[in-house]
DNA sequence: TATTATATGAAAAGAAGTTTCACATTTCAA
DNA sequence: TTGAAATGTGAAACTTCTTTTCATATAATA
């Protein structure tokens, strides 16, 4: 009977004779081969892909032999059976296709997958790039101040919004005490409410918006420790912060996507919001349990 | 009789449609399959390369169901027979690389660093297996409705709320005109005033929300041109779609991560909205200069 | 609870692939 | 040159693999 383990067997003593390509089989063995089969063996290596995906017959009446010949001809060329020949071909046509550029950009001739898979491709670079610049200090120092705030409010305004809302979103799920509003009066009001006691996520892609600084103003002047999230670290806002964590696109040329960011940044708040809770219930419950618990209790229920 | 030509010809013909990985099409499907076939499908994720070299009896027995419904899985897969569906297995197992693909789950001693960086790898696999699962018929079908559309509305609740907020900020960048609103009656009443000229963008991680049935039975009765984005193909909301779009996560069995789905959302709200872009204004403008001006003009400015 | 739809495996039917066998061609020694 | 041996080949028998049919079981629905 099969089991996982001996599947596995197989597959790593199949995988150990595979030292040859098929193509290079072929070649080496090309001028032992007769007449017939040499018709047989020069399709396949013309069209390696196209003969992969044919059966013995249609290779057959495509190269005019037997389906014989040609089950002969495979055994000589060392394989068991037809099957494991086409497999192997299919292989090495595949590993001869050039391999995709690691940088996509937009270009003109581009179908519409090709869109697809660049903006996802985009998306996951600029995921990698921000986590790498990501260190276990800030982390730490922000998930203290979250836990220990009396209240914990968010701030965001235009694109920004809705990373700042998936936070809110995120963070009603403990049992902290948050807050968001998309309004920016009502966000600067909230920001005047403030007191040292409390914690403040902003966020901002530029770092320049100039409501979102005059918040920032008001949070500073009433001690209010703040945690900033944004693309660049020069800028005035991520002076004022605390804590600053930058989300990033792979190259820096692209000074203008906050499109990529956005993603990156409500991942940043996940990671925050998966620490926060870890952390700040680790008395009650035993922590393996909890993760599932939390993960099924966090459920986006639409 | 065949001819080198046509062979050609029915190769292309055959790789055009081959958008989608074969992995990303047993995900895409996964909880449509009945429990047998969730049996097959299981072992073809998890060892694509082992199962992509077994016969239909060796799969049989290893799986524990019969050849017959092993070969009607493989046709619910869209494959014409079980041949071409072990190879087209094969080729995405060829394709991916082993090393990223390991799943992080989080656990007991996890320190900070390893949460977030945790957290970032499961985003970036959820992307991945996104991306893998979209074709591109649904894509085109989807950008003529939003192209040709009178009006898109979104439409999202909960959690996906922040993804429907996204797509209209997005899309506020472009000449469609598009609406959007947060509160359940004001949507409720927007798809009430919609008619078969207009298109809606419908965004639910389990597509079970009743709220959200709602709306999409109200829209449906309006005739308008309904593209649904969710994490479960089977839901009555994907039944109800003229195209539907899957967020996935790595693996299927981790079945509460709206969180992840999210990300996962946006970006295809993301390439929709690249596509629209690229296509609807492919008449005036040559298409190099613009994509940038396009990413310029769409800078997120908080 | 009766009825309809759906799912499933056993087995028949149909394809695909391999081996046998008879015949043709080539090689080579006498 | 000629006949024996060796080799190459395809038709057809045979085996193995895959698909379809059909009867039954199970779940969903009225």
């Amino acid at each position: 009977m099969f089991t996982k383990g001996n599947l596995f067997e197989n597959y790593r003593k199949g995988a150990a004779t595979i030292a040859r390509s098929t193509i290079g089989k072929i070649r080496g063995t090309y001028d032992q081969l007769s007449r017939t089969e040499k018709k047989v063996a020069q399709l396949a290596l013309d069209n390696p892909a196209v003969v992969s995906e044919m059966t013995i017959k249609e290779l057959a009446s495509a190269t005019g032999v037997s389906t014989a010949t040609i089950s002969r001809f495979v055994k000589r060329m060392d394989y068991s059976n037809y099957r494991e020949f086409t497999m192997a071909l299919a292989h090495t046509a595949a590993e001869m296709t050039p391999q995709q550029n690691s940088f996509p950009e937009l270009a003109e001739g581009d179908s519409l997958a090709t869109i697809a898979n660049k903006t996802f491709r985009f998306s996951i670079n600029s995921l990698r790039a921000t986590n790498e610049a990501l260190n276990e200090d800030d982390l730490a120092r922000a998930v203290i101040k979250i836990i220990n705030a009396k209240t914990v409010a968010f701030f965001g305004l235009g694109g920004s919004a809705v990373a700042a809302l998936d936070g809110y979103h995120k963070f009603l799920r403990t049992p902290l005490n948050v807050t968001y509003h998309p309004d920016y009066d009502i966000q600067l009001m909230q920001a005047a409410r403030m007191t040292a006691q409390d914690c403040a996520i902003v966020i901002s892609h530029s770092g320049r918006n100039h409501e979102t600084l005059e918040i920032v103003r008001e949070l500073k002047r009433n001690g209010v420790a703040i945690i900033v999230i944004t693309s660049y670290s020069g800028s005035e806002l991520a002076q004022a912060a605390a804590v600053t964590f930058l989300s990033l696109t792979d190259e820096v040329k692209y000074r203008s996507e906050g499109m990529y960011s956005l993603i990156s940044q409500m991942t940043i708040l996940d990671s925050l919001f998966m620490m926060t809770v870890l952390r700040s219930s680790s008395r009650t419950k035993p922590v393996l349990t909890r993760v599932r618990d939390v993960i099924e209790q966090t459920r986006y229920d639409s």
